[in-house]
DNA sequence: TTCGCTATGTCAAAGTCCTGACATCCATCA
DNA sequence: TGATGGATGTCAGGACTTTGACATAGCGAA
């Protein structure tokens, strides 16, 4: 029986550090995109464009963990500076596939790239297994918590 | 040479999947603490506060990732309902050491389980080991990024 | 001592994001 | 056919957080 567990001194606690790293890699990135004039909810949505063109407002947002509302304006902002193209009425439905232009594309490819940057100074030190059991126990982790995740599906077995 | 090289599918991106487990731990967070009354804020600051008593508001605010701002309208909530008391004067300098009475140190004790509850689903299927590795990892991670951190120190070593 | 330098607490303003609500459109089923 | 539910885009409204600025208090060097 667990009785009265707590959690315990936050430099060990698992969610304690997530949230320190989580902040750390946000100002880090926040650093390296202001000169591209891009937020980070911006290149966001221009990473997950440049993946899946076609992508709906309501598609992007979850995929970028923000709400429909503030994707909008996301949206809106990278179609005034010509980096995003939606069609003016709705094919199917209520969606409206964005597509990045031909800019887009390119300050995607600036902005991945400095990005990228961030992410290998942030695992700097590490072996390639052991970023891949990284991602695979975060990616278990958001997986045991999204709601109705009844089934703890173990991670995968850790690369020697 | 790296040539040009830039973030790879969002799955596979230990940023993308990092802000996904961020993410999800906040939002299961916030539905255990919401039955206490206590938002993710306020029990960072109870945690801290309970196993650091003394400390001061910009101490507080660094150590939940905050501004000191937010932090001073936290603290005069949980002053208001009792659960906080910081000294109406300075002793020392300009800090206002704050401390838990004990209405905060019970609704502490609820918070961290319930918490402490979060974090155990979080972990579901990870064995000792794997969750001491990805607390080393996390760490190693935040202090590449921290500014000024030229010196890449390795993560401690995987446990077997 | 006196001059910077840093850190703290606090006030005001702005920005960002979310919650709530509504109309529209598709899919499913009785 | 008509009804119900789910999903999308959009419009305010409000809550939360940050940025900017200021006065104060300690600390170290000239």
């Amino acid at each position: 029986m667990t009785q009265q567990e707590t959690v315990g001194p936050v430099e060990n606690a698992v969610g304690y550090v997530l949230k320190e790293a989580a902040v750390a890699l946000r100002a880090a990135m926040d650093a390296v995109l202001r000169p591209l004039q891009l937020t980070v909810p911006q290149y966001s949505c221009l990473e997950l464009l440049g993946q899946r063109p076609g992508l709906s407002n309501a598609e992007l947002a979850r995929g970028t963990f923000v709400t429909r509302q503030s994707m909008n304006v996301v949206l809106q902002g990278l179609e005034e500076r010509g980096l995003v193209t939606r069609p003016a009425t709705a094919a199917r439905g209520r969606e409206l596939p964005a597509e990045l232009t031909p800019a887009g594309r390119d300050q995607l490819l600036a902005a991945s790239t400095a990005v990228r940057a961030v992410e290998k100074r942030m695992c700097a030190g590490l072996s390639p297994a052991r970023q891949q059991d990284l991602l695979d126990t975060l990616a278990a982790c958001a997986r045991n918590l999204s709601p109705g995740a009844d089934t703890p599906v173990p991670a995968p077995p850790r690369t020697p």
